[in-house]
DNA sequence: TGGTAAGTAACCAAG
DNA sequence: TTACTTACCA
């Protein structure tokens, strides 16, 4: 047999071993799992001869799917890239395209995202002349989320109202919305997995078609799962039960969005004779910061008990740092992280930052754009999700599925074409009354009463959408977005505005063009339909590149699945973390969500943790007292550095009140000293830390408008776009910073290029292309 | 119809 | 604080 298999732990080896029947494996924190399941895949194939087409694995999120895959390449080598490995929703796209029609949808259905989402709930509600006030768009499209991840159809809603009113309506509002979105031949989020469920059950043939193919499951992040996504996992593992699951109940953060955390508890109970194997053994961080963790969890009640453990050494103790606001606590992030890059005790690479809430990261991002830090803030909103993208993708929406009244509605009057409010109502009133859809009744506008004189801007529009659809056909995708953004003329509208404002939208809409084009390149049999699916589902996640120079911002949640050497956790205040909601709950459940949530943070470092609170925060535009979290307390006082760090800081303090810089305590927080350097991840990032700083330069100086921070990609089907380079060596360059030299190597690494440059007066530097931005002479 | 000013509700976490 | 809706006028 292969050793690759005895590099793994004794429990390690059991979950790889054990691959007929069902399976859970508790995976703690850092305890080696996605090195499990990559192993586990490889065995099958390898040593049960199982064939890769037979095999499915489940993640989180693209990313989390890419890099599986790649792993199982790495490893299996030929074959393995007919695993399928996908996320949840990917991987039901991917059969309801196939299948749906026998549920009476159309295969060519639109994905709607909660934007979407809002706009046809508001209509609804609207048409059923029920108060606005009364049921508000997003608490009720959490109810209907609520009903979607069980698996609570319209029917039964209606059935359960009896004679309770208020549900009453929402049945009327839940069933109205879905047959909304069938007339848009449309589909949320949620009904990716409930319409999958559906098929399956109404069609045993089809479900057995999928059964024979995926004979052996793996889901990741199992305690993450709802309703839905358990019965589809369910009904497919049903017939061979070769089912593996991993997840770990103490990461359980998604209960506010249907995760049901009896998946993972009843497990056993589900599935007979369920194999469990427990994995403890900790790999990711210093025995200080697991301890701290485990100090945390300890105190939830409704937990499997277990404790994780490690052979890390013991590490630094945790700095704990108190500020008087948000921006000295930013201030404070920057100004260390600053030091040790400068002091090459660290990349920036090596850092993360983590929040409990989006509205953090502002004064953050600050405080880095002031110290000339680059970073990347993963989440608050996408890329896909800015108004300029999603406009151009309405137009794409319309192209691929006229039936979409959402898209057409938004794009209708943009750029201005002099079709108003009252143009679209009527429009609106007519195709309700008749039965069509909203481009269904503007191709007959001559017909609408009221119209008359709107009639002609009308057909402007319908012309311009129809001369599209004919020159789809014999056009390339880009071609094809290209000529939207003539013919429409969005870009020269905004390029007439000319503001900051506007140049930045234009930015974004060229970073689309790019998008498109490489989907174009990189896909076999590209299509419209196939681009906006993926578009609909990329995260923000996704988009994280670990082997780029740059600090990672994102919220704790966000971070699950994920690690850095130094995780800097902000706003541990009582009140935002925990929230001010699950303190306030009866449901002890909440709080107790929160310390997982806690847990995961924690557990997020390797090498160093520090923690930080602020004593007054601007929350929604008045100050809030806050005092420091319970679970900070909950850490012992042992594993805590907290009183130089305060002490300095307050001195500092006391002399510049203010936001701007101080300088107090400059040079005091060298943690992550010389302590780690040594280690794994210290030696292999050499390359001198000013590059990065003046290659960002040009970043920072941007506004935060289509934040050049964020570099979009797409998930797995992309390889990450090397910089474009155009000397090799031995070719004379130009830096801007370190003047003129020769090249002296190129290396070809797995995101970018390594360029090392003999400079004339600077000397020999080694640099990232992408980020060195040199210039052939 | 479209632009502006004033008013108000909202942020907790995400595919 | 900000993003979005409502009210009013050109």
């Amino acid at each position: 047999m292969n050793n690759i298999y005895e590099t793994l732990n004794d429990m390690q080896q059991l979950a790889v071993y054990h691959t007929e029947g069902p399976l859970l494996i508790l995976a703690g924190a850092g305890s080696g799992k996605t090195r499990v399941l990559t192993h586990r895949i490889a065995y099958l194939i390898e040593e049960k001869h199982v064939q890769p087409y037979n095999i499915m694995a489940i993640t989180f999120t693209n990313k989390a799917a890419g890099e599986m895959r790649e792993r199982v390449n790495k490893i299996v080598g030929f074959g393995a890239e007919q695993v399928w490995v996908s996320t949840f929703h990917s991987a039901c796209v991917r059969i309801l395209r196939r299948y749906i029609d026998r549920i009476g949808y159309s295969n060519d259905f639109t994905i709607y995202d909660t934007e979407d989402q809002k706009k046809l709930l508001k209509d609804v509600i609207k048409n059923l002349n029920l108060d606005p006030k009364m049921y508000k768009e997003n608490a009720v499209l959490g109810k209907i989320s609520d009903f979607k991840n069980k698996l609570v159809t319209t029917g039964e809603v209606a059935q359960m109202a009896q004679s309770d009113f208020k549900l009453l309506n929402l049945s009327k509002i839940y069933n109205n919305y879905q047959e909304a979105l069938k007339k848009n031949n449309a589909l949320d989020f949620d009904d990716l997995i409930m319409k999958t469920v559906h098929l399956f059950r109404k069609c045993p043939e089809v479900l057995e078609s999928y059964q024979e193919r995926l004979k052996y499951i793996m889901v990741d992040e199992y305690q993450d799962t709802n309703g839905a996504q358990f019965a589809f996992i369910k009904l497919l593992a049903s017939k061979y039960q070769n089912l593996c699951v991993v997840g770990d109940d103490d990461q359980s953060i998604y209960k506010f969005r249907g995760a049901d955390i009896s998946n993972i508890l009843q497990f056993e109970k589900n599935f007979n004779n369920a194999r469990v194997v427990k994995l403890e053994q900790n790999y990711r961080s210093t025995k200080t910061i697991l301890d701290a963790a485990n100090e945390v969890i300890h105190n939830n009640k409704g937990r499997k008990d277990k404790t994780l453990w490690s052979d890390n050494e013991q590490g630094e103790k945790i700095d704990l740092y108190q500020a008087e606001d948000a921006y000295a606590e930013a201030d404070m992030v920057a100004s260390t992280i600053k030091e040790n890059v400068d002091f090459g005790r660290a990349d920036y690479s090596d850092y993360a930052i983590l929040y409990r809430t989006n509205a953090q990261s502002r004064a953050l991002e600050e405080k880095l754009l002031l110290r000339n830090i680059p970073y990347k803030i993963i989440g608050g909103q996408n890329f896909y999700q800015r108004k300029e993208i999603k406009d151009v993708l309405a137009y794409l929406r319309i192209i691929c599925n006229a039936t979409d009244d959402i898209a057409v509605e938004r794009i209708i009057n943009v750029p201005k074409r002099g079709i108003g409010a009252t143009t679209v109502t009527k429009a609106k009133d007519f195709a309700r009354a008749y039965g069509f859809n909203l481009y269904e009744s503007l191709l007959e506008v001559e017909n609408i009463p009221g119209l008359e004189r709107a009639a002609t801007k009308v057909r402007k529009f319908t012309d311009l959408i129809e001369n599209f659809k004919d020159q789809q056909q014999s056009m390339s995708l880009k071609e094809l977005v290209n000529e939207v953004l003539n013919e429409t003329g969005y870009v020269a509208e905004l390029a007439a505005e000319n503001t900051d404002e506007a140049n930045g939208r234009i930015e974004n809409i060229d970073e689309l063009i790019t998008k498109v084009t490489e989907y174009e390149e990189n896909t076999d049999n590209p299509s419209l339909a196939e681009f906006l699916e993926e578009v609909a589902l990329v995260s923000e996640i996704d988009n994280l590149d670990e082997d780029s120079s740059y600090v990672v911002l994102m919220t704790v949640h966000s971070a699950k699945g994920l690690e850095f050497p130094n995780v800097f956790l902000c706003g541990m205040e009582d009140g935002l973390f925990p929230g001010y909601m699950s303190i306030m709950s009866d449901d002890p459940e909440e709080l107790e969500e929160e310390r997982r949530l806690c847990y995961v943070a924690i557990t997020r470092a390797m090498k160093h943790l520090t923690i930080s609170y602020a004593k007054r925060r601007m929350v929604r535009g008045e100050t809030q007292y806050n005092i420091i979290s319970r679970f900070v307390k909950e850490i012992p006082m042992s594993l805590v550095n907290s009183k130089n760090v305060k002490d300095r800081v307050a001195a500092g303090f006391e002399k510049k009140p203010s936001f701007s810089g101080f300088g107090g305590y400059e040079g005091s927080l060298n943690h992550g000293g010389s302590g780690y350097l040594g280690s794994s991840y210290g030696g292999s990032r050499n390359f001198a830390a000013n590059e990065h700083k003046n290659a960002y330069r040009t970043m920072a100086k941007k506004p935060a408008y289509g934040n050049p921070s964020t570099k979009p990609g797409f998930g797995k089907q992309f390889v990450v776009t090397k910089a474009d380079i155009d000397y090799g060596v031995g070719d004379r360059v130009h830096h801007t910073k370190f003047g003129d030299g020769t090249v002296l190597g190129v290396e070809d690494g797995p995101r970018d290029y390594q360029v090392t440059v003999e400079f004339d007066t600077a000397g020999q530097k080694v640099m990232m292309a992408s980020f060195a931005k040199l210039k052939k002479l």
